[in-house]
This record gives C-alpha cells, structure tokens and sequence, in this order.
DNA sequence: ATCCTTTCGGCAATCGATTGCAAGTTAATT
DNA sequence: AATTAACTTGCAATCGATTGCCGAAAGGAT
C-alpha cells in the first residue's frame, strides 16, 4: 500500500480523469446504487460502526474511496444532532483598537487549535466588538456550533454571566470573581498583580507605574494584586497609574508623552502585557533611559516575543498551553453534561535581564 | 426603545424565566403552531425576503424574537446547500515546528476574520500539517465550507494545483509561477528578494548571507531574485545561504551557531521573515555585534514586531490588508461562478534603523 | 432434515427549514 | 354586481444522512 507520494498524486488524478466522464457520485442514495445495497448499508459502512459484514463495509468504502465521495457533512449534522465545531470568540470589548494580530490571542488561538483537532473538532473563529446585550447569544443560538469558548472577558462579565446561565456549553479564558456564574480558566491575576510588583520593590523600586486600562476585569484584579504588593511595603503611594493601550502601534507614542508628562519618573514599570511591556522598552530606549539600570520594566503573559526584546524581558508566565488544553477538557466535559467549575492557575515568575 | 444596558439586560431574563416553564420553542413547526399559521408562513417572515404581508411578518418575528428562537442554521444550510462557511487552512508543510502563532499568519488571519465577517461568513479554522496526498481534498470534500483559503503555498504545490483542477472556489495566498493551476494571491517574491538585496549592496555590503529555507516556494523566489541581485552587482560569489527555521525559538540558536561557523563574517543578511530578522538582530545584539555598523540586517513583511525591535527593523512591506481583501474577493468571485486570475502585488521598500 | 439462534441488510421515518405551485382572500376596476 | 388582478398563505416535496425495527438468510445444533 505503501507507494512514493509522487505516485500516489499521480494515480489519483487518473482515477479521478478516469471517473469525471463516467459519473460523479453526490450522495448516499447514488453510491448505494451503484454498489446494488441500500442507502442505509452504504451509511454503515462508511461511519465505521454498526451491524455490517466486514465484506460489505470493504467493498463500500473502496468504492466510496475510488470515486472520491465523502458523505455530506451539513446532512449528517442535521440528523445527528451536532455540528462538530466549537465556536471561538474573541470579543474586543474595552478597546475598539486592539486588533487580532496581538500576539497574545494568537498564542491561545494555535493552542486552542491544536486542542480541538486532536479531539475531533471544527473551530469556528468569531471576531466581534461586542455591542449591544445579544452579541454573545447570537452565537450561542446560531446553531452552528456545539459549544462556545471565549477568549478573555474583557468588560463582558454580565453578558458573559447572563448566558451562561442558560448555555452550559460555554467556558471563558479569564479571570475569576467570587460569585461568577460563568465557568472560566484563567491564572491568578490578583496573585500575579502582586508578583510583578514585590518583584519590583525587591529590585529597589519605590516609585511604580501600571501600565494597562483597568476597564478589564482581568487588568483590575492585576491592579489590585499591585496594590496590595505596595501597601504591604508600605508605599502605596508611590503608585501611579497609566491607562496604556494594548495595541502595540497605539501604546507607544501614548508611553512616550506619559514619560514627558510624569514628573517623577518611575523606577519600575509593571505592564498588563509583554506587548504593552515591549512598547515601554522601545519608548525608553529611545530616548536613552537605560533598562534596567535606570528604570526596570516587568511584562506579563510570557509570549515568545518576551525573549526576543532588548534587554530580555522579565514578565509573568501564563501556561497558555495548559491553559488551552483546560478550556478544551472543561467545555467538552459541559458538551458531555458533567458541571466542572473554574480552574485559577498559578502564574509564575520569570525572571530576565529587564529589571 | 433605547433602555440602559443593565434594565435590558434584567428585562431579558424575566422573559426567560417566565418562558421556560411555559413552553420551549425548538423549531419553525412548533412557532408557526403558536401563530397559528403554516411553517412556510413563518419561514417566509423569518428569512425577511418573500411575499408576505407586513403585519403576519412584524407578529411573527416579534413571537420569534419573545421565545429567543432562531431557526436551526443546520437545516437551513442542508436546503439552501451552502454553509454560509469559509475554510482558512494553514499548511505546515516545510516546517513541522512552524507554529500557528507566527505573528504571520495570525496578522494575515485577522484581516481575513474581518474580511470575511463583514461579507456575512463564517471562518472554519484548519492548521493542517500536510501529509499523504489528500490533506486539502479531505477538507474541500468535507462539505463543511463553501470555499477555502490556504495561507501560504508551502512545498504543497501539487497538491494545490491537483485540487484547484477540480474544486474552483479555492484561492491560495502565496506566489505566483507560469502555468499554475491554483489562484493565488501574493507579492511578488522575487522583486521583493531583488529590492531587500540590492538595498543591501547599496549599503556597501558584498558578503550577504540569505537566511531561509527555500524549499518553500514563496522563499525559494525570494532567494532567485536575491541572487538575481547580486549577479547583476558582480558580485554572485559573496552569498551564502542559511537555511534558517521560521520558529523564533529555533532560530536563534541556530542562528548564533550560524554566526560562530560562519568563517567570513557577512555584511548584511537577508531575513526571510521578520521573525527570523529580529532572532537575527537578536543574536548579533548578544555577542555585542553592532547593527547596523557591522552586519546590516533586512527583514521580510513588515508586521508590527518590526517596529518595535532595537534598532528598528528595515523590511520589504508585504500588504497584508490589501492581500486579505483580494483573497476574500477572488474567493467569492469564485464561488459566484467567475474565474478571475491571481493577483501579483508589489512589494515595498520600509526603510528603518537596521541597515 | 428441522428448528433455533445470530447476523445482515432493507424499509421508512426523521432531523428542520425552504420554496414552487396552487388555492384562497381581498382589493380594484368597469 | 361581476370580473379581473394582486396578494397571502397553505401544502407538500426536497435537501442527504442516520437508525429503529423487522424480515431474510446463514450458520449451528440436535
């Protein structure tokens, strides 16, 4: 069976030349026909299971494999009472501007991919600046899709609430609050908050600023996290806070004109992400500022990006891969109609040349 | 009829709740009871075409509306025989570590995920790592999706060229060659390899190193045009090639093992991507090598990361949102019965910091 | 050779929405 | 008032695969 690839492209095009003249089977009905059996001993044979003899099921799907027909998917679906997709949304809340070439969503993106193949399943990408309370339950109601997986909560958390409570296929990569309704994966954002900040202050620094747009739920528990960290050093007040943008175009002439405008300038900078923290790098470096010698940045997420910049940076690692493989697990455990609550991972220090 | 979103929000589950005892509508038969009407009558008001008249429409589609019901897309798809679906695939063909978080294809998915969204499709995400001869027509045969893209032709040439004789609704985002079967949609690699080569030589660089694997074939053009390049300066000896992972984690240390054996240090180096540019610029960086004083160094696409490396990266600008419109274009073109041809953009110049 | 137990395979209903055709209703015209 | 025209709506077939149920055939045991 076993035959060079040149070859075997070569065959099937001339089984194919070979059969286009003759007929081209298009459902069930023709190839049942064709092999003298019924439509419902060809569908048995192709999907594997069933009463069958194996004789039958050989020469049918030799037959099938010959003519090239696969059955129709949108039927199948119909009948059985699933799509074999999973929906991924990426809702771009807090920020119109924040694209979906950011690194970050892509790194879960190819995990969450990568997931849903090995388990058999479609991904169906959804990308929607949520506007209006039923962006969510469109999707949800459109039938396409057997389950749902949000990527992070942005400023959502009552929609998100609200239709979960009658969706249970759905699960949410974000953050957890006491209380939520929504089943969620996502690490410990007040935990890593904290992390990145008594990072700094061990470093030296007393005089910090966050940079990120509190208006998302997971960036206002990293916040608090900061908070918590300077208070217990007792220095809370060395806190500024600086709204930055995600997007990496946007955030960086947006740090420059804060690094004009703050009069003290700061000696650690805690950034929501590896994008923001890149952004603060380059505004620094440009104007000379030496990192980390003269100001220590710290970014968060780990994406592959955090090991390319100059100096390399120190950021807080998220498992987005076990992450990714979480979210896969719990939603097909719900499609299933088990109840498995949230998981709250652990983020984890990684310590580079940047501070 | 404009509330704020929290009563909207409120109003909407007592409405649910107040439903769901009563009755749950699960398809066009059971509202169309309801109504006291036909199912045809109520598919007729739902589908918002068709002769009916506005009051039976307007009763029915607030009825619809009341119960949350939305008519199975399933069913609809398997009638109308389409699935209101785009597949994008993305082969790994040359590189099986090749992620999908590539800020490559994740920018170039972006704008095909709004592309497609606004012209009313949904985006079927496949990462597919070709093997055997029947990766794409088990995708195109799947009757999942009514057309497909792949992104990036790989060494999967044949394999394009055998389907798109067969399957019209397919459109490739890669290079063009004489006498290719599939559409495609790209920049013109080999202008683009002679512009980033030539920039170089205008440098003062005569020792140029390419860094790519040319068995792809988009890359392979680059290479053939920077040679072109350099045969036409005189000076065709003073290339060498380094057949460089797109892997940012792999490139690295191949990279600087590159540097170390290299005997004559090059002068420049054509990146094949700015991914591999900014390892490079990376590895240069480590070992203290000055950029651009000592090795100038090009990149290839100019995604946002080329902004934001130290020193800012020169590249040869591939028009990303320009390409994805022309895909999604030529696709539904397609897909109307139209046979438009591929489409060859020219590459940009963007001249930065690095050379 | 007969009867009983398995195994195979055919028949037909089913999933839920769409749509051509025809019947029914209403409005308009002479 | 009668006839025609213009709309609405209902009926039923259709898209293509799946699956419960039942008859038929094959194999085994006595």
């Amino acid at each position: 069976m076993l035959v060079p690839c040149a070859s075997l492209a070569i065959a099937h095009i001339m089984i194919r030349m070979a059969d286009l003249p003759e007929k081209r089977i298009r459902n069930i009905a023709e190839l049942a026909e064709l092999a003298g059996v019924s439509p419902g001993t060809v569908s048995r044979a192709l999907s594997g299971a069933g009463l069958i003899s194996a004789k039958t099921r050989t020469r049918i799907q030799e037959l099938a494999q010959m003519h090239g027909f696969t059955p129709n998917a949108m039927a199948r679906n119909l009948r059985i009472q699933r799509t074999g997709a999973i929906g991924v949304v990426i809702p771009l809340g807090h920020e119109v501007g924040q694209h979906i070439s950011d690194p970050f969503f892509m790194t879960m993106l190819g995990y969450l991919a990568d997931a849903l193949t090995e388990r058999g399943y479609d991904l169906l990408l959804s990308r929607v600046i949520p506007q209006g309370a039923d962006w969510l339950d469109r999707i949800v109601d459109s039938g396409r899709v057997d389950g749902v997986i949000v990527i992070g909560q942005s400023d959502q958390a009552e929609t998100l609430d609200r239709v979960a409570a009658r969706y249970r296929p759905l699960v949410v990569w974000g953050g957890h609050v006491s209380g939520q309704v929504h089943c969620s994966v996502g690490s410990d954002n007040l935990l890593g908050g904290d992390v990145a900040t008594t990072h700094l202050i061990e470093r030296g620094c007393r005089h910090i600023a966050f940079f990120g747009d509190a208006r998302a739920q997971e960036i206002s528990q990293r916040l608090a996290g900061c908070r918590a960290a300077m208070q217990r050093a007792g220095i809370a007040d060395g806190l500024r806070i600086f709204p930055a943008h995600l997007t990496a175009d946007d955030a960086h002439p947006n740090i420059a004109v804060f690094l004009n405008e703050s009069d003290a300038r700061p000696q650690g900078i805690v950034a929501v992400s590896d994008v923001v923290a890149m952004s603060a790098l380059h505004a620094l470096t440009e104007r000379g500022i030496a990192v980390p010698d003269q100001v220590r940045v710290i970014g968060y997420d780990d994406l592959p990006i955090a090991q390319q910049t100059v100096p390399r940076l120190t950021t807080v690692r998220q498992d987005f891969a076990g992450g990714a493989a979480h979210l896969v697990d719990l939603l097909l455990r719900r499609i299933a109609g088990e109840d498995p609550g949230s998981i709250v991972m652990k983020p984890e220090l990684v310590t580079r040349l940047s501070t």
